[in-house]
DNA sequence: TTGCTCCTCACGTCACGTGAGGTGGC
DNA sequence: TTGCTCCTCACGTCACGTGAGGTGGC
């Protein structure tokens, strides 16, 4: 018998790096079945299968359903494939962009830590930011700390309708100096550390306070400690400030030890 | 009772649109567990889970098993983290690359069934062709029936083991015109349809001529049909001559009517 | 009382993976 | 005979989804 191309379970596993249990289930609920099958009862894949079986093995750990695979096995015409594939196509798209925003995020938090790391043990220090980008919510807290959460919420509520993705770490901002001297705890308005959004801040020499502590609850004393620093340094400052937890949730287990930065700008 | 931030199981959901579902799963396993229960027993979560939800869940969707995830749970610290992340980052990119490739190998056979449903009742034909890529295997085909399946099965063999993606559509290749006109269905070589390979074919007037048969079965008298074309249109021929299959089993059922197109460059 | 949201089991399911026990040709 | 590859059940498992039956405040 000349040989017709055709292959065992375990040599066309390891073509294709299918696994043969795969394969085997495939076979049994009728999705790709075996182009053959031996006296000896042995399954036989051809060559030509190879691109069918790639294919339905992508789609399937794409997130398409083996039902769904299974209705388009008896019904394959090119117009509907044409059809099939510029929608799994399009899917494929939404996909990497959803990987893109993981990825943009995962770096955000990455970056946050690494100078969480270097910051630890300090107290203030002057740094050079370059100009970082933010997505900035409308002014909406208030004096109360009664209106911080419901404040936060509403930020959080009105990116969600506007389509925002609010899964990047949130701070707080304060329109001017006063405010946080007033209260470190209250900011003005809220901000996503999104490097896509549109709003700005200035590059050049920031001055940076650190605490550690909760959400809301920066030590009462970092202004002071900022500006103390500021008059022994002879820095000019000015507002806005931004307030912006290195460390938090994803990288630190006690809730306390959170590592808050406020930083400032240093007038040049 | 001042609000604190805490949202029910069903607005949390909303909010980081994930089940309901999965997060009282999460709960039940602690991978996830809601910051606070009330008095009657329901869950509560804070406005700051968002962010780790949100990191879980897309870890999750990404293929990361629980258990891992419940293994960081416990032993959060920045250092750790930022290896988590950047291994995340890393398993990331390649599932983009992985996508990009599916996504290419999509817009191949795409693009193969458009000009099969287009060529549908043709017999000889007249084309005019971009320069195309392929990824070219070595000169493999004897002139024997009994060679051609050994040889794909090196073909593909030696590929895999080069690391090439074997998913993309096969053609054959031959050489010279009179290797095509002796036996049509024994090319010299096969190639992989694959748009990233530095092989390129030259552009300019293609003469196209159409078969509906299975694998190494083309109508043997596609060649001379061909020849009689070009005598009568008055057209020079020059090798080599590139068989594709643009219907094949992705597309059509029927094993005999998949759609053979061969072509050869006419001298311009 | 009606509606609404929440709860806890219990069970189902989807897509496999993992043996256990047996065959069949060199 | 030993090794090797293959087979078919049967059962396990992972990550949920889906009711069923019940609670508790306006």
């Amino acid at each position: 018998m000349a040989f017709k191309g055709l292959l065992s379970i375990s040599e066309f596993s390891k073509l294709t790096d299918i696994p043969r249990s795969k394969l085997i289930y495939y076979d049994e609920i009728g999705l790709f079945p075996a182009v053959e099958r031996g006296e000896n009862n042995y399954r036989y894949y051809s060559l030509n299968q190879i691109i069918i079986a790639g294919f339905i093995n992508d789609m399937a750990s794409f997130g398409i359903s083996l039902k769904e695979l299974l209705a388009l096995k008896d019904i394959r015409t090119p117009e509907m494939m044409i059809g099939v594939l510029e929608k799994a196509s399009k899917e494929h798209r939404e996909k990497i962009i959803k990987l893109r925003e993981t990825l943009s995020i995962m770096g955000v938090m990455t970056d946050l830590m690494k100078e969480g790391l270097k910051a630890e043990g300090k107290d203030v220090e002057v740094l050079e930011f370059e100009p970082h980008n933010y997505i900035m919510g409308s002014e909406n807290v208030h004096q109360e700390a009664s209106t911080f959460y419901p404040a936060w919420l509403t930020f959080m509520n009105s990116a969600q309708k506007a389509g925002v993705n609010i899964k990047y770490p949130v701070g707080g901002l304060f329109n001017d100096l006063e405010r946080f001297v007033a209260n470190p705890n209250m900011p003005s308005r809220f901000y996503f550390l999104n490097p896509h959004g549109r709003d700005q801040s200035v590059g050049g020499k920031w001055l940076c306070g650190y605490v550690r502590s909760f959400y809301g609850q920066a030590a009462d004393d970092l202004p002071q400690n900022m500006i103390a620093y500021a008059k022994e340094h002879k820095l000019e400052l000015t507002g806005p400030v931004f307030n912006t937890f290195l460390l938090d949730e994803i990288s630190t287990i006690d809730h306390d030890q959170y590592l808050l930065r406020a930083s400032i700008k240093i007038v040049e």
